[in-house]
DNA sequence: GTCTATAATTCGATAGAC
DNA sequence: GTCTATCGAATTATAGAC
């Protein structure tokens, strides 16, 4: 942003605002938001607790700099109709594996009203608009795409956040052949009612 | 336990503990471990906080009185191949309705270990034994249970704790007729790869 | 059996030197 | 831009009077 050239007030603090940032996702992610410290965070980025309340503020404002999700899921328009829920699962499984950024914000979801909101917000902007072109009556896109959370978010909660054993163990592919034609029917398929 | 007769020591604080663990199931399953305090649960009991430590020892102590959770899953032995799945998730339905035991153990199990290991015992003594029954290949149970496990915590997880907007506007009806037949197929279909 | 008082930590946040 | 020092509040847990 301001430039490689000009040194007259050279800015070190970027490499010190990336690290406290990757550091307190890696603590929101394992420890949730009450547990995971400022004076935890700090330590791990190897500089000073007052450092961060200097950039950030305050520690919500922290968490909100430190995790703002971006899905890239994918158009689904161009792909086949069949293919849809197979390659939702899939991209997920991709997701949770390599971004610890959601396994961050599922936990703060869980016991923090903010990062309750921001888990309605990508829900919001970011799921709903696949469930509109996938689904045949927009209108129900709304429900579509909610079954679809729960399948999803309940297999990362499994998978991810409680570990239960026999979840842990599904091999990709075997997760990707039960839950993909799941997804496919909660968003394709007529309502059953 | 100790009679209605003799009141040469009479036990008064049978109520008040039925008081303290009412409390804190409250408590924990609206707050999560970390900020249901003990200060707030004694006073939601109209007690002293220290009592709590005299009856439960610590906090850890009283969780573990307060959430001791028995699913009574039904008996799938006795219905129809066919109704096991419906039958499985209204019966849950109903469980997160009226037990708030269960919304405390999930906000718990995210962010404390022993919330976590709590869940793990209910999913492989209630739960898993109930896939043992409904499965074909008893081998395959665990990988059944757990996929199970995903899409039911899912649900309770988005409408009960998230509380995403979609998910909580579905009817009972509509739930039970989308995720009926996928816990029968999880339980129930040949394996897919 | 119930409560007061307090110990011993730990936290987020602030002020200010350099 | 970075760090030292510290405040004020909150927590779990304990000791002991009544």
């Amino acid at each position: 942003m301001t430039g490689t050239t000009g040194n007259s007030a050279p800015r070190r603090s970027e490499a010190t605002r990336t690290a406290i940032l990757a550091a307190a996702r890696e603590r929101f992610a394992a420890d949730g938001y009450e547990r995971a410290t400022i004076r935890a965070i700090a330590k791990d980025a190897r500089i000073d607790p007052s450092m961060v309340m200097r950039y950030y503020g305050s520690k919500e404002g922290l968490f909100a700099a430190a995790v703002t999700l971006d899905l890239r899921l994918p158009q689904v328009g161009g792909l086949p109709r069949e293919e849809v829920g197979q390659a939702l699962v899939s991209h997920f499984l991709d997701l949770w594996e390599e971004n610890e950024e959601l396994t961050a914000m599922l936990r703060v979801g869980v016991t923090n009203q903010s990062g309750a909101e921001r888990m309605q917000e990508v829900f919001r902007d970011q799921l709903l608009p696949v469930a509109r072109q996938a689904c045949p009556d927009p209108e129900q896109a709304p429900a579509r795409a909610a079954l679809c959370a729960a399948q999803l978010l309940g297999l990362a909660l499994t998978r991810y956040v409680l570990r239960l054993g026999p979840t842990v163990a599904l091999r990709r592919q075997e997760i990707v052949a039960w839950l993909g034609p799941t997804v496919q029917r909660y968003l394709t398929a007529p309502h059953p009612a």
